[in-house]
DNA sequence: GCCCCGCTATGTCAAACCACATAGGTCGAC
DNA sequence: GTCGACCTATGTGGTTTGACATAGCGGGGC
């Protein structure tokens, strides 16, 4: 089951900084082995202690948190060559949750092993901080999809940005890709209810942009649902990957 | 103007994890001069190229985004300590704004020394991933707010968080602190409207659990308001400072 | 075959929230 | 002192969103 980073076929997609041999051979050998987790599954749970680092390798996943009284909130979704359980690593104990979507592979990068690699590899700390940054960046733009945009709009502006995430990773065939969200998943990362997004998606597939069917969502016009959503973020800057 | 990083008083602060007299002198090489910027000036520009890495040394800010038609989305509020412009060090172009809210003074980490740092000093760079996951928890938690808490819970939790990280910086003095918002800032902030944002203030203004008045907030009832919003983030885990 | 369960769909009604309008307060510029 | 700018306050009425109820559809277990 274990790939080595240097058979690795995620990392030659156009969305990764391209690494020389000795390199991916060195990020090879901070790893340990491969983890299967089935789609439904919680991989990181809420107030877990010493949670480990992992970068993605396969599948969806997302982030989420959730209220005493039960309503919940996606806070990111989660792609392949994504890192996930950084605030977990860093802080000794997570503060959100995190569940597969699909089934999934990740890449576990041993929480004792991080300091050391601080250490020894500065360029390799570098990415790690950077992927930091672009994960809070995600949550960034949700924030704002949330607090300001109306229902119709917010939905299209998930469908735009993981349009833009998914196409650099190989993901988007003939303008479509597989969508592994069920209209619960939907309402819980964009703040509304079950009944309203559903209805609010029926409206908008009326009108046209795009369509889903089977799992599976066809964008028709990407350029006027970026315009529709005033969705303008460019998502295909070439990022590390661990 | 500049105060050397071996005369701070604010990394003496409970919040901070204590250094060795060796550790801050070698920050305090990193460092270039203070720079003081004005209530209500725009520091880090959105689409800015090469912003710095700053540590707010006093006052207040705050992070936002917008969309193109003007409606705007605080992300989340800088108090003493907190790193601000990782992400436009990082991708080398700044993808939101910030404004001071009151005057301000921030201590320049110059950008291209960054790497040089990772490399020569491992424990800094782990410090600076370390206030990148924070800063991104703290957007998390909007995030959970604006997306599935009413708007009275709202204005709660913001309240909790903002105590709860002004308390250990010694910014509490008898249950009260100066709170540099208007309610334009807050209504940004939660995803609210402006005159909803008045209305629930006035209602829960009545309830008695806090009050506002000359800039300064009053919380009477800090176990009241957690429970009722919700909020039992700690915020009192020491944490570096840079 | 049959049932159960998770997901999607749709109607009705209520609540939450927003847009617009108006007004009073404070403070600094001149 | 007057003016304007900004902030807060409050009423009216409309739109958006949520809560509840009901139903259909499809797949897995047995």
């Amino acid at each position: 089951m274990h790939v080595r980073c240097t058979q690795c076929v995620l990392r030659r997609q156009p969305a990764f900084i391209q690494k020389s041999d000795e390199e991916v051979a060195l990020i090879d050998s901070l790893k340990s082995e491969h983890m299967t987790v089935e789609a439904g599954v919680e991989f990181i749970h809420p107030e877990q202690a010493d949670s480990e680092l992992y970068t993605l390798f396969s599948g969806w996943a997302f982030r989420y948190k959730e209220l005493s009284d039960g309503r919940r909130q996606i806070l990111s979704f989660s792609l392949p060559g994504d890192l996930l359980g950084l605030q977990g690593t860093m802080f000794g104990k997570s503060v959100y949750g995190a569940i597969a979507l699909t089934d999934i592979q990740l890449c576990v990068i041993p929480r004792r092993r991080l300091a050391r690699l601080f250490e020894r590899v500065p360029e390799v700390a570098y990415e790690v901080t950077w992927l930091g940054a672009r994960s809070e960046a995600i949550v960034d733009e949700n924030l704002l999809n949330v607090g300001r945009r109306g229902a119709a709009e917010r939905i299209v502006a998930l469908i735009c940005s993981l349009y833009k995430r998914a196409e650099p990773l190989g993901l988007v065939v003939d303008g479509s890709f597989e969508l592994p969200l069920t209209q619960q998943h939907i309402a819980d990362a964009l703040g509304l209810s079950l009944v309203h997004t559903n209805k609010t998606l029926a409206r908008l597939r009326a009108d046209g942009l795009f369509s889903i069917s089977g799992g599976r969502l066809v964008v028709r016009n990407l350029r006027g649902l970026s315009r529709f959503a005033q969705h303008f973020e460019e998502e295909f800057v070439p990022r590390p990957i661990i």
